[in-house]
DNA sequence: CGCGCTGTTGAAACTTGTCAAAGTTTGTGG
DNA sequence: CCACAAACTTTGACAAGTTTCAACAGCGCG
């Protein structure tokens, strides 16, 4: 027998992989998992990819056998019209889930790209729903993570269809700016991943729209913007134009 | 002992009630199942409720506990915004399933309001968890059916994000259409349930616009309305407006 | 049987889209 | 490391589509 500790690449991986040592779990997983629980967890998680700027994660049409959480990184998933049109149906972030549209049809229904270079973890579909047979957290929180998924897309939907320009792009903004809180970034300064064309998309506007709204929330002092460089100095202003309370 | 049977209004109820005599069960339930998975499943309906047209089933904030199937009538949802603005987030019928935009914060998230005089079958969402880790067939659709709400979402948020007024009315009476064929109803002739205004807010226009869009629809051939009355009469030309072969 | 809700239609106003041009940044290959 | 091309952004002028306001008609419920 060797005296030297045999570090093996699998275990290694393994444990930089695994949900419990993750600084994301709060975003992505049930609280309150015995250990137990949490080994059987780790096991569910397949592989990592790594994906650069501009790549694929899947595409529409391609069969879906995996969910896919964010580790780090960035996304946008769009789904594509057949005379061609395609819209961007949201963006995505670390602790965010990706793919939950291809379970109806076990075929992916859209496309999803890296903005940035990002890495995910594939958590194999027929897996997850074994798994959640048994550890009902997770059965409750996954439920919990598609129904909010839909809650998400009718405020989307409210939106797209009751709000003018600028209140759409308040609305996107104070939308980041609380993801990002919640990932211990800054509320009010920020990089958008996205070009001027994605917002648009995502929120029913042409781009040029979307850089006019923007340079009349810079002439108003309410943000500053530079390039894809955003620094909101006037928040309860926003959340005033998509008439919450400013607080 | 009594020679003559007697017919106990609960076990009568019950049998009318149940999931493996409905009508709906290809609509509402998976296929395939086994004739003790079925008799779980029975067990799962808790009670029905009736409600007169403009009844609300439920409200936005009211404590979460059951999902709700159609068994016969119309409803639609709605979202409140703060400031006053609500907007259709959908219209519902028989077969289609209500209320799963509560699970993610076990309050309801939007109101659902009956538009004709309707009856619903009320699922104890625990129980659903339940049984739903006993028989895969049912935990297996249960999530498809959340998914392709959200699918169905999305291919909102594309209309509302990119299409014009007519292109949006197209899709709204091509989408009903196939709905009522799939319910055994002619495909091109039925009574909308929903006003002008409540069409509108679903597709993120005013009344005007709709009842302007209906009358060159009318003027060009392609339907003909009256009042609530409607008859397609060129459904290949609708398709052809909202970019679908028209087949 | 009439009042109110719903639907239709017109004209004007407004918001957003379209087209065009120029400026800026990013990325790549020499 | 620089230069150049491609992609992205900004801004203006004008056009188009939708909303707003208003008036009126029709249907249906009480």
């Amino acid at each position: 027998m060797s005296a030297i500790p045999v570090l093996r690449p699998v275990s290694l991986d393994r444990l930089r992989t695994a949900c419990s040592n993750c600084g994301l779990k709060e975003l992505c997983l049930p609280v309150g998992l015995t250990p137990d629980e949490m080994a059987r967890i780790d096991s569910l998680i397949g592989t990592r990819r790594t994906l650069k700027k501009g790549a694929h994660l899947y595409r529409s049409g391609e069969p879906f056998e995996a969910l896919h959480a964010i580790r780090t990184g960035f996304f946008k998933t769009t789904v594509l019209l057949e005379d061609g049109r395609d819209q961007v149906t949201g963006f995505q972030m670390s602790g965010e889930l990706l793919g939950l549209d291809g379970i109806g049809s076990e075929k992916h229904t859209c496309d999803a790209m890296a903005l940035e270079d990002s890495e995910v973890c594939v958590i194999p579909y027929a897996s997850l729903e074994t798994l959640s047979r048994e550890v009902h957290t997770l059965q409750h929180h996954f439920h919990k993570v598609l129904s909010r998924e839909i809650v998400r897309d009718h405020g989307v939907m409210m939106l797209l269809g009751s709000m003018r320009a600028e209140e759409r792009l308040a609305a996107f903004l104070v939308n980041l700016s609380q993801r990002f809180t919640s990932r211990g970034y800054s509320p009010s300064e920020f990089y958008l991943r996205m070009t001027r064309e994605e917002i648009g998309s995502y929120l029913g506007l042409k781009l040029e729209t979307v850089s006019r709204v923007f340079s009349r929330f810079q002439d108003e002092g309410t943000i500053a913007v530079q390039q894809k460089h955003i620094r909101i100095i006037d928040i309860p202003r926003l959340k005033q134009l998509i008439g919450q309370r400013p607080c």
